[in-house]
DNA sequence: GCTTCAGAACGCGAGTCAAT
DNA sequence: ATTGACTCGCGTTCTGAAGC
């Protein structure tokens, strides 16, 4: 059987059919219907609702109320089967007509009847009860049904009988009487006790009482059972089933009881004792940083109530959501108010700033271990604050000799490869898992940002398809707006002007060279030197999204700090003009040309003179030590003159000063002999220590996109929404995370802002003596007011 | 054992202020 | 100018403990 159309939907019958539990053999449903069997039907019955059917039934039963999507009572019948024959091999239903059936009893070719008997009889397969007369019916059904009931798990068929309440057209659910050897009187009808069967209009609740005598029911039921047995090790199969399903019932009417629902409730948001809508005590820590952050999906924090019920009545079953909409009702008052949850926020943000100081000190300090931490931060102004957005990464100390060598190696590997990545991206993904192994947590969750400095007009369209006298005839033709046309005429006449002066398009074409340097600059900025540059492979975007994520994008002060910016501007520029002379068009006058050549010159000039000053200082002590990092199979003496120079110079930086420390000092020299850096512990580690250090903000402006795009709707915000923004996305991964109970204890311990501010070491802080109770707004003043005596004058945490 | 009191913690309604 | 989500100040109710 192949497909079937129900309301108006094509369904794969044999296909849906198939199971989990059935071993799922390949079945092409296209193929052509098949005769499998042949069967005696003994009798033809009515299904109905109280009628019980063995498994075999119910299974099919189950398929067809998928597939209908009816309760199918009384408009089922099922098809005792008494006799099977098997066919040695299946035959095509159809050998000449071409119309295909659609019904499920549908009548068979009339040649195809003696000659299945005929071949019966060749095979030695004719039994008895066959008879003379051939068959003239088939019966259809899913083809994992008929396999049943060939095997013998099944021994009746069910199908479904849908009446076509249209005249015209044939429906494939109904039922051919005629054919199945009915009148129109003696077709099986329901019997009369399961007429009255209710049905989807009554209204049917799930309510306790409803359980209540479901319960009372099988008791019933089961004390008749035990008055024919007395006895002592009675076990009775059917006894046992009855007390599962007794015992079901009785938890789903506790489950049901509204007192016990309110009991459950009541224990997640610690609120009140017997009368409990009436008491008023603190809410579970728990379930308001759920809240919370359940909070921030909504627009408003108020409509939290409505989602809950419209969620409900998304995806619970009909049955179930008056009872449900009704415990919702009761719950109402146990959602906590929404300027409950604009006031935790405050205190949802600290206790994870405490958390994160908790995770952050419990990587033990000392020279050997701790952990070397590297900062991104960038300030910007929003909602009229000045809003500082810091982004840390930490690396165990302990791993960061190995990290660097990882590293290295990765730089080698890329660095060798000519043409054939594979051998390459072997390595890579060898040297990457070892990357996750090793990496310690860090903290960032931010999207990239893409604001680029497109200022390319799409030249060739406009030139080729503008033309003054179609503009001008589009809207002359029309007198209304011809006077309107006229006063805008020199303004047009000098737009033609414009557009059509390759003047004009020259000095654009010298822009966009200009700016195509600042862009290609910014690549390299925000690449990673392994892949810079680099065409991921097209077939495999897992490869392509692991060279995004590469742990050493946007960290090259390493390769800035060697003096490669620079290199990299100046081949950039030399690139682009060469490239804006070639392109400029030969048409072009020669004094325009040079005028454009004269341009990109200034342009180059300005910006190579803008990061000179700004960049320059990454060339000298104490930035140079950056350049330690640096790592070129290409170059490898240049990273041993930065040693040298780092060495020479008479900064005072404090990393400067232990460069010539004792132990550093001598495995320094021997590092400038031509020793290998691998076994110079310590210097290797303070080299190592510098690779990893961002030379981009671009992930954190990430960050302020973030906050803008997440708060962007809500007004009159306070910096705890601002900063909640950000941490939020972290909170929900500790919330799911086995952390959950150090977080929550975090929270405990700061319930109140004052006692978050105390926790936090600024309970000394002179504004506190302002506050007239706990939940004073000036505590969050004090938490994310930067003035030096919070930022300077406290015990460090 | 009952009353009283202070403080904690939440809800209410008015006010605020950035976005539209 | 309007709007409406968010915040603020204040009132209410509950808790725990001292006082009688």
């Amino acid at each position: 059987m192949h497909t079937l159309s129900f309301q108006k939907h094509r369904i794969l019958i044999s296909v849906e059919a198939e199971s989990d539990t059935d071993d799922l053999e390949a079945h092409s449903s296209d193929e052509a219907a098949q005769i499998w069997a042949l069967v005696c039907i003994k009798a033809i019955r009515v299904y109905h609702s109280m009628l019980q059917v063995p498994a075999g039934i119910k299974r099919q039963l189950k398929f067809w109320q998928q597939i209908t999507g009816k309760s199918l009572h009384g408009e089922a019948f099922i098809f005792d089967i008494e006799h099977v024959i098997p066919l040695a091999c299946p035959v095509d239903v159809q050998q000449f007509g071409a119309s295909r059936f659609r019904s499920l009893v549908a009548p068979l070719e009339p040649e195809q009847g003696p000659r299945l008997l005929g071949n019966l009889e060749s095979e030695g397969l004719r039994q008895d009860w066959v008879g003379e007369s051939p068959p003239s019916r088939v019966l259809r059904a899913p083809r994992p049904f008929i396999q049943k009931v060939l095997n013998g798990t099944f021994s009746a068929i069910l199908l479904p009988h849908l009446p076509n309440k249209k005249r015209s057209g044939s429906s494939g659910l109904t039922m051919n009487w005629q054919l199945c050897g009915f009148t129109s009187e003696d077709v099986p009808v329901l019997p009369g006790h399961a007429s009255t069967f209710p049905d989807a209009d009554s209204n049917l609740v799930l309510d306790t009482n409803v359980l209540d005598e479901a319960i009372d029911f099988l008791q019933a039921y089961a004390a008749t059972i035990l008055t024919d047995v007395e006895d002592a090790d009675f076990e009775n199969v059917e006894y046992l089933a009855l007390q599962r399903c007794v015992g079901v019932f009785q938890r789903l009417l506790q489950g049901m009881d509204p007192s016990a629902f309110v009991r459950s409730a009541r224990e997640m948001t610690g609120k009140g004792n017997a009368f409990w809508y009436s008491s008023r005590r603190p809410y579970q820590v728990a379930f308001l940083v759920k809240a919370v952050t359940m909070a921030n999906l909504l627009r408003t924090a108020g409509s939290m109530q409505e989602v809950l019920q419209s969620a409900a009545g998304i995806l619970l079953p009909e049955v179930l959501q008056a009872p449900f909409k009704h415990m919702l009702e009761t719950c109402r008052h146990c959602t906590p108010h929404e300027s409950t949850i604009s006031r935790w926020k405050l205190l949802l943000d600290g206790a994870f700033m405490l958390f994160q100081r908790r995770t952050n000190t419990e990587i033990p300090r000392g020279s050997g271990s701790g952990a070397i931490r590297y900062l991104m931060a960038d300030a910007s102004t929003q909602h009229g604050r000045d809003f500082e957005h810091i982004m840390v990464a930490s690396v165990k100390a302990s791993d960061v000799c190995l990290l660097f060598r990882t590293a290295c190696s990765l730089l080698d590997t890329w660095h060798a490869v000519e043409d054939d990545d594979a051998p390459a991206l072997q390595i890579e993904e060898e040297l990457m898992v070892k990357v996750e192994c090793q990496d310690a947590p860090e903290l960032d969750a931010d999207h990239l940002q893409d604001d680029g400095f497109d200022v390319v007009v799409d030249e060739a369209p406009l030139e080729r398809f503008w033309s003054l006298q179609a503009f001008n005839h589009g809207s002359g033709q029309k007198p209304a707006q011809q006077q309107a046309s006229e006063e805008s005429g020199p303004r047009l006449e000098y737009i033609n002007e414009t557009i059509e002066s390759p003047e004009f398009w020259a000095q654009l074409l010298a822009l966009d060279k200009l700016f195509t340097v600042v862009r290609d600059l910014f690549d390299w900025v925000e690449s990673c030197p392994c892949h810079y540059k680099r065409q991921a492979p097209t077939d495999n975007p897992a490869i392509k999204r692991r060279w995004q994520a590469c742990p050493l994008r946007g960290r090259r002060l390493p390769e800035i700090s060697c003096g490669r910016f620079f290199d990299i501007l100046n081949r950039l520029c030399l690139a682009n003009a060469a490239r804006l002379f070639l392109e400029l068009p030969d048409s072009l006058a020669e004094d325009c040309r040079a005028a454009c050549l004269l341009d990109f010159e200034h342009g180059r000039g300005h910006l190579t003179f803008q990061l000179t000053l700004k960049m320059a200082c990454f060339l000298e002590p104490p930035l140079l030590l950056f350049g330690l990092a640096h790592h070129d199979p290409e170059m490898p003496d240049l990273q041993k003159d930065v040693l040298q120079r780092c060495m020479s110079s008479q900064c005072q930086h404090p990393l400067v000063q232990k460069l010539k420390e004792q132990k550093l000092h001598e495995e320094a020299e021997l590092f400038i002999e031509g020793e290998d850096l691998k076994l110079l512990e310590n210097l290797e580690f303070f080299t190592a220590s510098f690779r990893f250090a961002w030379g981009t903000e671009r992930k954190v402006e990430g960050g302020h996109a973030q906050v803008n795009m997440y708060a962007s709707g809500r007004r009159n915000r306070t910096e705890a929404t601002d900063s909640l923004a950000l941490r939020l996305s972290e909170i929900k991964r500790i919330l799911s995370s086995s952390d959950v109970t150090a977080f929550l204890e975090c929270v405990q311990v700061a319930r109140s802002p004052q006692k978050l501010v105390s926790q936090l070491g600024l309970a000394r802080h002179p504004s506190c003596r302002l506050a007239k109770n706990g939940w004073d707004p000036i505590y969050r003043k004090t938490v994310y007011h930067a003035d030096p005596l919070s930022l300077y004058n406290r015990d460090p945490p």
